[in-house]
DNA sequence: TGTTAGCACTCTCATGAGGAGAGTGCTAAC
DNA sequence: GTTAGCACTCTCCTCATGAGAGTGCTAACA
């Protein structure tokens, strides 16, 4: 059942209008606001169709059409045109980014803040991550007698730590020995490899270390770190005017913090986004939320970037904007990791 | 101006009351609750003599009392008696810190996550850090042809991390003698002794790495991250009850996660806490907020422990909980630093 | 002097009625 | 296929009303 192309119009008018206001939309104001040389009897006639046809309801009897979830999804794949971002706005991004210098933390950090700002909803980015990942570099550092540091540089630039303890006490130098020792059989494993060459360790102190390692490395992929920006701004959308929706909202987004996006990104290619709609979550709790996601990174070492907000939400904008912030952060990503 | 013992016992009864129910104390229900031998019209008059005294104060002309600032200082130093922690409290709690083994930064979650939880309102943990911070140990791990990834671990047990990108080419063999020769320079050296040894240095690329080195530690002085858990809980008091009041709260916390706590709680000694109340922060937007605030860590390195909430919070339940955890924390530390 | 009963007064809050306004669906005419 | 006209529906704002809760004050009492 397509669409004609009348039909497509006022559909396409009536979710851009609804995007923006957030109210129900008459037959009457469409015919207004877009100066169609048709009456608002004819639009009403329309819109009974798309009703029928599951794009548009309506909230009470009488009131304006609302978009559904359907008609969402039709808008996003074939009615809407992105809307490109400004030099000045680039430019504005841009140099956010160029002020920070600090390492990958505050990049994430200020990526998530960036895009939350720039679509007025709540923006989620994921440290980057390697589905095979290896370790890089191993130090141990001295702390206590009988203690140490074990330092684990990852191939994707990231640096996990543990404390050890020893049953005899050990110097800087003794560690540093060890270490190299240490690297030599280690560097450039991933978890599997490593707990292999742990097995084959003569030394016993190192066969301990060696495995806290495969651990290390294990659970560093395990770990999605996400950095979550823009709680205030998704609050203030006009769908959560009531203080239930507000609470509802704000443990969707602690739940999200904490959950997989890859997920759902893990498929999508570098350079492209996806848009999931409502229940396209598969998830009762995301009734009424969409989310925009990409992914970023180079190889296998791979981060996601995602805005979330109620199904209002201005595709339009938020589409062209996640995508160049990904882009930013591939960018990055390429300049840490080998 | 000293309280009579009656009018003592009269406004700890008020204020408990109070902050059990959110609701304005009427004189009745001060009879009743408490099974005072007094008419409530009696209760009205030294209710008018605490209004007086600038204990308490009523919303409007006829309703029932609610504690003004001054009534929650007298009552938290005076007052009320701290509910100790209960053996099942405290060993659930020293349960969850046992399941924890990923380092620092999982405990400091979990320590915002559990106080938050034991005390219904948000918690503020701040990872702890050295007044005058050193560098324990340094490493460059090799990442592209010219780029390196400069490691510094603190002697908090903190690492700090950079990337750095040289004019040739360099292997990790070249990276690790390059590492050896800086940290016979560097290691145990603060900001401004790194800086010293940078200047002397004959190798201007090494004199590079020494200033970024210094830098680092500087900026690491600087940075308190926070780790703040507990939203929805503070949320969900009826203080928040209008979308409003709830927003302005998002607000707060969100700024509090950025601030620098440690300026309220450089001076507590380690195994005491402090309240704020309300205006006593000093802070316009903290009004109606209330801060209970320990410290915790060994000799010169610190972190802090907080609770934020409404005025009216439970302080004989809140202060013996955030001094627990003050205390768990400390134990933490202690294991993990020299 | 402290305590208490009684009562007028004040302020909030829940309830419901009424009316304006917005928008649809349907019918009949073009 | 399009349109004017109109009855009908549903929301939402406002206002009045009344119940209820609690105080402050006064006068009497121990």
């Amino acid at each position: 059942m397509t669409l004609t192309d009348r039909r497509a119009a006022i559909l396409s008018f009536l979710i851009d209008d609804y995007i923006d206001d957030a109210e129900p939309v008459s037959s009457r104001s469409l015919v207004d606001r877009h100066g169609l040389q048709l009456s608002s009897a004819t639009i009403r006639n329309e819109l009974a169709r798309l009703e029928e046809d599951g794009y548009i309801t309506h909230p009470y009897t009488s009131a304006g059409r609302v978009p559904a979830e359907r008609g969402y999804r039709h808008y996003v794949e074939s009615l809407m045109s992105e809307q490109p971002i400004g030099e000045d706005e680039k430019r504005t991004i841009e140099h956010q980014f160029h002020q920070v210098e600090n390492g990958l933390d505050d990049w994430l950090t200020l990526a998530a803040t960036v895009l939350a700002g720039a679509v007025d909803n709540a923006a989620v980015v994921t440290r980057p991550r390697n589905r095979s990942c290896r370790l890089k570099h191993l130090q141990l550092v001295h702390l206590q007698q009988e203690s140490a540091l074990l330092v684990a540089v990852m191939d994707d630039g990231r640096v996990q730590q543990r404390i050890l303890s020893f049953d005899g006490p050990a110097t800087q130098a003794q560690l540093n020995l060890r270490s190299e020792r240490l690297n030599a059989r280690l560097a450039e494993r991933d978890a599997r490899e490593a707990r292999l060459a742990a097995v084959e360790m003569p030394d016993r102190a190192e066969a301990e270390i060696a495995e806290a390692v495969a651990l290390l490395i294990e659970e560093h992929r395990g770990a999605d770190e996400t950095y979550l920006q823009g709680l205030r701004a998704v609050l203030q959308q006009p769908e959560f005017a009531t203080t239930d929706r507000m609470l509802d909202a704000v443990e969707v987004l602690e739940v999200y913090r904490l959950q997989r996006l890859l997920d759902d990104a893990y498929d999508i290619e570098i350079g492209s986004t996806r848009v999931l709609i409502g229940s396209e979550h598969g998830d009762e709790t995301m009734q009424g939320w969409s989310m925009v996601i990409s992914s970023y990174g180079v190889q296998e070492n791979l981060g996601t970037v995602a805005v979330l907000g109620p199904t209002r939400m201005h595709y339009d904008r938020t589409i062209p904007r996640v995508r160049y912030v990904a882009a930013l952060m591939s960018d990055i990503v390429g300049e840490i990791s080998a």
